[in-house]
RNA sequence: AGGACUGUGGCCAAGUGGUAAGGCAUCUGGUUUUGAUCCAGUGUACCGCAGGUUCGAAUCCUGCCAGUCCUGCCA
């Protein structure tokens, strides 16, 4: 019954079967999702899963999602974070209709329908203060005690919240309490606060307001307002729920069946990483990071910079999946992700990160070569590119051993023929070292007759490495990039700062094609044998590469 | 006896009474001027455990176990 257009087939989940029935059994006859940050941070991988399922939700169904700030708190938050938001939800290729929405739109609203509750006898002004209210709240196992501002009169409660308003009160003098019941099992069903007194300035209303209303309260009016058929949200928030019903319920204008409802669905948990704002802030404000957008960090803005295309988000929250399961995902998932996408998207090129001088003694001296080289080995319609050939070049440290190891040994080494990556076949003669003993030079000789073909006496060679000519090489930075910490599950640890991994960023300095002179801000390379690369979007005084994700490897693997 | 939710191969995840999809990872071959890609193949899953209903149960019932969340004037 679903309507989504053709072609596209998303993995079915327990939330598309909701709305498949509700589809069907026309208690909706469209649908709306909603995007609900609160601008206090930026978003995470956690939060793409969030968005990729309402936005998509919304794509399929041929039906609408909102990006709604809930900015009720605006102690917290600021007009930095939700310009950020705006970014990286674009970033990922969704779009909102008209302006984005804000809680705090509807905050008149709020209130007259605070006002209803009043009338209705559901709501009342406490004035126990936090402490009070704690103790009269009760403990998991005993029920709560009423409060003696609990049977107030309905006409006296507006007096006072007028009073409230009007900014009569002090900060924590007094709250608006829904009348619910003190002994629920639902902690959050005993007279929750729906409003509280800070006289705070808010981004979006500046000191228009005074109260402000609670989550509890905003979210679901909100939801009503913006005509939200699907509300969806973490575990966490599966309690909460009996409130969101509550509310909407006793509210003349939403008590329809037709009303939002509210699912939960498990959030994301990565390995090796964390997920929690308060710890990314942690992260940012102790300079343990270069901040927000860190390529480290699993911040969308971080990922970008890393090298993460929308694509590959997109895919790995596909990939993942929605359920009500507390999970912990592999690395590996969003590792697949990325290289399926730049696999086939990625220009090659080659990049030598830790050089060694190779010098080829049968080459004329004085002669530069240019070579087309492909761009991309399984896509002739990327063209060619032009590479250099000469008598000197680069190639990296760790493709080269005086002697083979082993027979299955596939680089470079004494008596030991390689070929060089679109280029000839070589041969290692002899080589100097400094007075450590690390190499400084490899002398070669290579085979005029190999260039674009295999030597015509039908030897095999099966190695291939990388290199770069040395006279045209442009001097190039690599950040190489590694899990931020050492355990699969730094959340857990008493304190996760002390399990950070020292290694998460190499730096390297080495060479890449002269071609790479202009490489764009963001554009993704597969620097060949090596990964994928892409130039980094902040500095822009030299070349910066950050690597995104290594090729796969399944040959350390087995050494 | 506080309540809510969850438990399907190493990791995600379909499945809603008819005899266990798919992805990632793993392993094995083949192709390959990236030890990549690509292609083909690869799993004995006590479906948390124990009972029960049924011709038949991962799916229904009962009990138990384990994990997550709930006592902000945070969201």
């Amino acid at each position: 019954m679903s309507n989504k257009p053709e072609g596209i087939e998303r993995p079915v989940n327990f939330i598309r079967n909701i709305i498949n029935d509700d589809l069907a059994n026309h208690l909706h006859d469209r649908v709306c999702t909603r995007f609900p940050p609160e601008p206090n941070g930026y978003l995470h991988i956690g939060h793409a899963k969030s968005i990729c399922l309402n936005f998509g939700l919304a794509e399929d169904y041929q039906g609408k999602c909102n990006l709604r700030f809930d900015d009720t708190n605006p102690a917290k938050e600021d007009v930095e974070y939700v310009e950020s938001i705006k970014k990286d939800v674009r970033w990922l290729g969704f779009h909102w209709e008209g302006e984005p929405c804000y809680s705090s739109n509807y905050f008149e609203k709020f209130y007259q329908y605070a006002v209803e509750l009043i009338n209705k006898g559901l709501a009342y002004v406490c004035f126990l203060n936090a402490e009070e209210t704690r103790e009269y709240r009760g403990t998991l196992k005993e029920p709560g005690k009423n409060s003696p501002y609990r049977d107030t009169s309905p006409q006296e409660n507006l007096a006072l919240f007028e009073k409230m308003r009007a900014g009569g009160f002090k900060e924590g003098e007094c709250v608006l309490r829904a009348k619910i019941d003190m002994a629920s099992s639902f902690m959050c069903m005993r007279d929750p606060t729906l409003y509280r007194v800070r006289f705070e300035h808010h981004h979006q209303t500046g000191d228009e307001w005074c109260i402000y209303p609670m989550y509890d309260f905003a979210h679901c009016i909100s939801d009503g307002i913006e005509g939200v058929t699907h509300s969806l949200c973490t575990l966490e928030f599966q309690d909460n729920r009996r409130i969101y019903d509550w509310l909407l319920d006793n509210l003349d204008d939403f008590s329809r069946p037709d009303r939002p409802h509210q699912y939960e669905f498990s959030r994301l948990n990565l390995e090796y990483t964390v997920m929690s704002k308060r710890k990314l802030h942690q992260l940012v404000s102790d300079k343990l990071v270069e901040g927000w957008d860190d390529p480290r960090m699993p911040t969308i803005s971080g990922m970008r910079r890393r090298g993460y295309t929308p694509a590959s988000v997109r895919d790995f929250a596909e990939r993942i999946g929605i359920s009500k399961v507390d999970s912990m995902t592999e690395m590996g998932i969003l590792e697949a992700a990325v290289r399926d996408d730049l696999n086939k998207v990625a220009p090659r090129t080659m990049a030598v990160m830790d050089p060694i001088k190779v010098v080829i003694e049968n080459y004329p001296e004085g002669e530069v070569e240019v070579i087309q080289a492909p761009i991309h080995p399984q896509n002739e319609a990327m063209g060619k590119r032009e590479i250099f050939f000469s008598r000197e070049l680069y190639i990296d440290r760790a493709d080269f051993m005086e002697i083979a190891p082993n027979g299955k040994y596939q680089r470079l080494a004494i008596n030991k023929e390689v070929r060089l990556r679109n280029a000839y076949i070589i041969k290692g003669e002899r080589f100097e070292t400094d007075v450590d003993g690390n190499f400084t030079t490899i002398y070669c000789s290579y085979d005029p007759e190999t260039l674009g073909k295999n030597p015509a006496d039908g030897r095999k060679v099966k190695g291939v490495i990388h290199f770069v000519e040395a006279t045209k090489a442009l001097p190039a930075e690599f950040r190489v990039y590694d899990r931020l910490f050492t355990v699969p599950n730094p959340g857990k640890a008493e304190d996760f700062e002390s399990v950070l991994n020292p290694d998460s960023l190499i730096v390297k300095n080495g060479f890449v094609e002269p071609g790479m002179a202009e490489a764009p801000v963001e554009q993704a390379y597969q620097c060949e044998r090596e990964g994928y690369f892409c130039r980094d979007n902040k500095i822009n005084d030299r070349l910066v590469f950050n690597r995104t994700v290594a090729l796969r490897d399944t040959w350390s693997q087995q050494k």
